[in-house]
DNA sequence: GTGGTCTAGACCACC
DNA sequence: GTGGTCTAGACCACA
C-alpha cells in the first residue's frame, strides 16, 4: 500500500539530507508520480533504505507538513495533501523570482547563450503537468 | 578607481551574509554593472559599509575569486576577472538545470501556470545583455 | 432512541481523532442539540460511520465520562449526563482563561484589532444557550 | 545585551516543552516585553536556565522563525523580527476562532455565564497593546 | 504498528 | 562564540 520511493541522497552535496528528501518528494509530487491522499513510506522505513536516522526523515515529513504538502497523522502515518498552497503567495513569488534570476546570473558568467538557457528551461517545463490552461498544448 | 558598490545585506535573509555579497558582485557583473579590470573596494572598507566582519567579507571575496569571478593581487586590491569560466561546464550545467527544476516544482506548488512562470523568465532574461548578441565582446 | 450524530473526522487536522469525537460531542451539549439523557450511539457503530477503529471511539468515551459529559451503563449504552461540573473549577477555569489568553496572542501576532476580536467572541458567545438566562434550568 | 526571559516550564503539563517555550516567548512579544531587534538568550544559555536539551530550545527557536516571530543567524544569534504576520490570515483567524469557541463550549460546561466569561476575556485584552484604533482608550 | 518528543553528544558553517 | 545538522537510543500517545 505504501508507495516505493526513488530517493537518492547525496552525502558529499553541500545540502543536508533532509532537504534532499524535502525536495525529492516535492518534486514526485509536482510531476504527478506522488498524488493526494497516497500513504509515504514510514519514517523507520525510509530511514532503513536511505540509511537515514529516523530523526532526519521525522524532520523532513515535519518541514513537508509545514508547507502542506503532506499531512502526518501520528499512529496512522504520513500521507500527500490536498493542493491549496495559495498562501504565503507574495512571500514564494519572490523566492521562484530570486531563484530564476540567481540562475541566469550563474549562467551569464558561464558565457551561455539565452537560446541555450530558453531551451533547457522549457525542457523542464515539458516535464510538468501544470494546471494549465494549456491543457493538451504539448 | 575604486567602484562604489550598490551592496544590500538582510539581516533577516536565510542566505548568510557573505553569500549575499557574492551573489550581488556576480549579479553586478552580469547585468554590466562592473566591468573588466575595475577595482573593488578593500575588504576593511566594504566590512565598514556594510557593518559586517571583515572576515565575512574576506570569505566572499575568496569564493569570488575561486569562481574566478574577480582576483586578487596582493598590495593592490581585488579586481574584476576577466571571463574564462568555460572550466566545469558540465558540473555548473547540471547545477543551473537544478535551480531552474526546482524554481519549476515551487511554482507548481504554488499553483502558478507555465505561461506566468514563462513571463517571469523572459522578464529576468531581459535585464541581461547576454553573450547572444555579444559572442565577440571579449 | 439513539441520536443521530452530526460529527465530522477531518484526517489532515493536527488533532488526534479521538479529539475530534470529544470536542464535537460537548459542542453538541452547549449548543443544546443533545439533551440530558439521550443516548449517544454505539461505539461500534459510530466507529463504522466515522471509519475509525472502535478503540478510538471507546478513547473518546471514556474521556467523556471522566468529564461527566456522559456516563455509561454496562449493557444499555452511553448517555448525556446532567451537568454537575463544579468540581476542579479553579482547575478549568485556568484551563479557560488560557485559551482565551492564547487565541488573543495569536490575534494580536495577525495584526487583528481589539474591535474585531471582540465581534468575533460575541458572535461565539451567541450561539450559545447560556446559564446566565437559565440559571434554574437544572 | 541579551534579554532576561522570565520563562517557566511545566514538565506535568500536557504540553511538550518546546511549545511551552513558544507560547511564552510569542506571549511576551504580544505583550510589549520583546521588541523588535532584541537578541533572543543563546540557544545553550536558554537550555541551561529551563534546564533542557539544546536541541529541545533549537527546536522552539526554529518554530518561532518559521512563524516570523523571529529571525536566526547562525554565528550570530537569535532576534525578535519585525511583525508582518499577514500571511496565512484565513487560515489562522478559523484557529482563533476555534480556540475562542473551544473555551466557550468548556465555559458552558462548568456553567459560566457570559457575563463572567466576557469580564475575563475583557481582562485579558486590557494586558495587550493592540494595533488598536482604539489607542488611548484604556 | 505509527509519528512526536526529548536527551546526549558529535561535527560543521558562519561570524 | 553562534545556530544547524545528524546520530543513537529512549519513552510516549495515538490507531
Amino acid at each position: 500500500m505504501v508507495v516505493i520511493m526513488q530517493i537518492k541522497i547525496n552525502n558529499a552535496s553541500a545540502w543536508p539530507a533532509y532537504q534532499q528528501v524535502v525536495d525529492q518528494i516535492k518534486r514526485d509530487v509536482a510531476l504527478g508520480r506522488l498524488k493526494k491522499g497516497q500513504q509515504l513510506p514510514t519514517v523507520r522505513q525510509l530511514a532503513g533504505e536511505l540509511t537515514l536516522n529516523p530523526n532526519t526523515i521525522g524532520k523532513a515529513y515535519r518541514q513537508l507538513e509545514q508547507e502542506n504538502i503532506i499531512y502526518t497523522r501520528a499512529g496512522a502515518g504520513a500521507f500527500i495533501a490536498d493542493i491549496d498552497n495559495q498562501l504565503n503567495k507574495s512571500v514564494r513569488r519572490n523566492l521562484i523570482i530570486d531563484q530564476l534570476e540567481h540562475a541566469a546570473v550563474d549562467a551569464f558568467h558561464m558565457q551561455i547563450t539565452k537560446a541555450e538557457l530558453r531551451k533547457w528551461f522549457e525542457g523542464i517545463l515539458g516535464e510538468f503537468n501544470f494546471n494549465s490552461k494549456e491543457g493538451t498544448s504539448r
